[in-house]
RNA sequence: GCGCCCGUAGCUCAGCUGGAUAGAGCACCUGACUUCUAAUCAGGUGGUCGCAGGUUCGAACCCUGCCGGGCGUGCCA
């Protein structure tokens, strides 16, 4: 008996019983849990019932409940005031669930919702001057997270980039570098390659602050790259391989995947045509300055404010493109090009208008696809002092965050080992997992439009409502099924029934509670939910084996149902953590 | 001015989209390593759910109005 035939069970039998004591189906049903797990492993609320039938909810609970003799799963149904409290057989609350989870391996939790939808996560999109840092890591988790809870519901996801690798601040640092870049590459000076560029462009920041007229010499540059001068495109493309090198690194440790890239410098010129068309719709109009502007709806956007409507410039008045232009050419071609059903864009939440402008003027132009784009927004990530700010220097490398995590890691690890069992390699390789599962864990686990003050101390915990701790569940987990193994248990048959104390019910029920928490993760674009699930469980495996031993229980075949209990709930922790993009580890 | 987001314990956050006595973590006390790894567990302290109305049998959740904070607000990205 799978989890969700054990949900329709109960709602078949509820509807017959309404039909019979009542003479019509129940319009809604709804299907919970009671708070306490003693009072029962599912209830159906009356309260709707109320309305359409005309009682008081609990004598409702009350004529159904005598209504369903137990049968099939069912083991008794009880009315507790106005809650139908369902209570389930344990060769099927336990034996068959857990089962149903271990037997799922990589499928676990997965469902086809989705089917035959594509849908592309835009995310990270960095700039190529600059190394990524701390905000771009909430991007890029945050951007992987909800493309693994898209595919576990059974979506086609396109992960792309947009890299922003043309414009004025990439020209600071190929100025700079060619003024007094003596040739130097990231090779030979040893240094990483976006940050080998980064330092160009700060030293240009440097420079500009004596001689105000290096601006002039960007502008220059800046042109010559838009007119295709050979020079000027090798450099910029060497400079940008290097960046690229550097990226490419820090995608990996962070375990970043893409499936497209996508170039401003392809891209910028996209959407001209879209607003020729959008003039000649008469959706867009022309300024007195020779710009292309389209009115916004004061309905939607509010007014201006000397109380006028609010107007958005859609082309230069030289007919040169802005940021929108490209926006709007760049949203058709992906729709175009990967026949796509939606398109999520993960931003930080300072382009909310941004993207409001973008998605109405796409609709004013008749997309009929304009209403499935949608823009993720998620709050900045803030440090005790406040925001960061690159020309205060407060700005969090990630490459430097990823290290200082991974020595953390480390030195903890080493803390532990006080016999000094462990290789080297075999440090790295805990050190670098539980690292990366601190940092991400912390990133994800609040709801993303939340802004985030980014606690030093409490980014590095490793207890409490971490990645680490669950972690640790699982490493608890993986090291009783080993020491089982050894065990002579092969011919032993678990017995269920032996099970029911409290912490096993509370294990069976986050682990039932699994499937939906994926599905509501996925729909709200929201892996915070699967850390907060994830923590639950981890927690309630802990006090379970703290307080029920399972290799030295009462009888082998209490041994063998406990097993079962814990190779489920390990399953769903390895599930929940890869859906987070966190490693496991079968020691810690 | 206008638009969007946020406001729940000292701090950081959950709260299953309206249901059973508001839950965790951190911090602070007190206990538990001869027993499947103490990155753990048990117990304690701690809340007018920003304020005021409204809808409802029922509101932290929905509506209205305030207050406080954040991000934005036509030719930057």
């Amino acid at each position: 008996m799978l989890i969700a035939s054990i949900k329709t069970e109960i709602l078949t039998a509820v509807k017959a019983a309404c039909q019979s004591q009542f003479g019509q189906q129940p319009e809604a049903l709804k299907l919970g849990y009671p708070p306490e797990v003693e009072l029962g492993d599912f209830t159906v609320e009356c309260f709707p019932l109320a309305k359409q039938f005309r009682q008081n909810p609990a004598q409702i609970a009350q004529a159904i409940a005598s209504e369903i003799e137990p049968s099939g799963s069912i083991q008794s149904v009880r009315a507790v005031g106005p809650y139908l409290n369902v209570k389930i057989h344990n060769h099927v609350l336990f034996g068959d669930v857990c089962n149903e989870i271990v037997g799922q391996g990589e499928c676990l939790g997965s469902t086809d919702i989705g089917q035959g939808q594509r849908v592309m996560v835009e995310y990270l999109s960095p700039n190529t001057n600059k190394p990524l840092h701390l905000g771009h890591i909430r991007n890029g988790v945050l951007g992987m997270g909800v493309s693994k809870l898209l595919e576990a519901t059974g979506h086609t996801v396109v992960k792309a980039n947009l890299v922003n690798d043309r414009g004025v601040h990439i020209c600071k640092s190929m100025l700079a570098w060619l003024k007094w870049g003596d040739g130097g590459t990231p090779e030979t000076t040893g240094t990483k390659g976006d940050h080998f560029v980064g330092d160009w462009y700060v030293r240009y920041a440097q420079e500009e602050e004596r001689q105000p007229d290096l601006e002039q010499e960007t502008q220059a540059m800046l042109r010559k790259w838009e007119s295709d001068d050979p020079e000027t495109l090798e450099l910029w493309k060497m400079m940008n391989e290097w960046v690229y090198g550097g990226f490419a690194e820090t995608y990996q440790k962070l375990g970043l995947e893409f499936d497209a890239f996508y170039y401003e410098s392809q891209t910028y010129n996209l959407g001209k045509d879209l607003i020729q068309t959008g003039l000649d719709k008469g959706a867009f109009i022309v300024a007195e300055d020779g710009a292309v502007i389209a009115k916004l709806p004061i309905d939607e956007f509010g007014t201006q404010r000397d109380g006028s409507q609010k107007v958005e410039t859609l082309l230069r008045g030289d007919g040169t493109s802005v940021y929108v232009t490209q926006d709007l050419g760049t949203a058709k071609m992906k729709f175009d090009e990967h026949q796509l059903d939606r398109s999520i864009y993960v931003v930080g939440s300072e382009q909310n208008y941004h993207f409001q402008c973008l998605f109405k003027l796409l609709d004013m132009l008749g997309f009929e696809w304009a209403p499935e784009c949608y823009h993720l927004s998620y709050g900045m990530v803030n440090l005790p002092e406040g925001r960061m700010k690159s020309r205060e220097g407060t700005v969090i490398d990630a490459d430097d965050l990823i290290e200082e995590m991974f020595q953390l890691a480390a030195d903890e690890i080493r803390e532990r080992d006080s016999e000094s069992e462990l290789s080297d390699e075999e440090i790295q390789k805990r050190a670098f997992a539980i690292g990366m599962a601190a940092i991400k864990f912390y990133l994800l686990r609040v709801r993303p439009e939340l802004t985030i003050n980014f606690d030093p101390k409490e980014s590095i915990s490793f207890d409490g409502f971490t990645g680490p701790y669950c972690q640790y569940a699982y490493a608890r987990c993986a090291s009783i099924l080993r020491r089982a193994e050894t065990e002579d248990l092969a011919s032993v048959e678990p017995d269920f029934s032996l099970l029911g104390n409290e912490e096993e019910l509370q294990l069976i029920r986050a682990l039932i509670q699994f499937p939906e928490v994926v599905e509501e993760a996925a729909r709200d674009l929201s892996p915070a939910r699967i850390c907060n699930h994830l923590f639950t469980v981890a927690q309630t495996v802990n006090q379970f084996y703290h307080k029920h031993p399972v290799l030295a229980a009462e009888s082998p075949s209490l041994v063998k149902a406990r097993l079962a209990l814990i190779n489920a709930s390990a399953a769903v922790i390895k599930k929940s953590l890869s859906l987070l993009g966190i490693e496991t580890l079968e020691e810690m």
